[in-house]
DNA sequence: TTGACATATTCCCATATGGGCATATAGTTG
DNA sequence: CAACTATATGCCCATATGGGAATATGTCAA
């Protein structure tokens, strides 16, 4: 079935680098297209497409006004990723506890060796 | 170019619904493989594939024991997105205020029309 | 060594981009 | 109406998946 689309939700969307660049540009305050187009760098179509998709999903809202169409932040809509990744902070938290408590361990006894080891990729 | 590849950042690698289970499930304690099969209802490859593509962007960690592989949620790396995210904390609190006060007016005042409107898509 | 068990890889395939470029749509102005 | 401006779409193409099935690799037990 490939990949899932990055029009069904936040998470997707938001994967896109250029896409959050988008988004922060637009959080302070609405934008007309082309003032994306200079503050970003990005070719025009590649803009309108990225912030269709931020549209579908609800990231962003518009409002046309002449030939005009300006852009907007909705931040209401980047909150359930928020609220994903708080699921979370328990969990580092306690890590860095860990962290911390082992160094401190370590700083005591001089040395020892595990019988486990843990990996980490691309360390 | 393409896509960004899933394998280069947290962004990517979160943005899969069945990563985003895993990482849920490796959180409070590290899991063979197979507790993850049967848990999420997967195919084992699939697994496999997904928990490589986490291991390479540093979302879990792997212990190796014999035959069997515990993998354990690395919470840390996913606090750059929460940070992220939490970058647009103020202004969706801003907007909700927005919103009350919208509200509040318009019981005040009974009616009323604005001349440019605001669009969202997929309402 | 052989066979069972736990994971990891490889192949193949359908699908979804994202970028570049050209063109279609509006809305504006002379 | 014609020329111009601001955006949106359509096309084509290279690339990255993700799933399913089959197979490879590594480990343990008899």
């Amino acid at each position: 079935m490939s990949r899932a689309a990055t029009t069904s939700d936040s998470f997707n969307a938001v994967a896109e680098p250029r896409r959050r660049d988008i988004l922060e540009f637009l959080a302070p305050a609405e934008r007309p297209v082309g003032a994306i187009v200079d503050a970003l760098g990005l070719a025009q179509p590649s803009v309108s497409k990225h912030l269709r998709v931020l549209l579908d999903v609800g990231l962003v809202e518009v409002r046309r006004d002449g030939r005009q169409a300006f852009y907007r932040t909705n931040a209401e809509a980047i909150k359930p990723v928020h609220e994903w990744t708080s699921r979370f902070e328990r969990y580092w938290r306690r890590q860095l506890t860990r962290v911390k408590e082992r160094a401190e361990r370590a700083e005591r006894e001089s040395e020892r060796s595990d019988k486990t080891t843990t990996y980490r990729r691309k360390p």
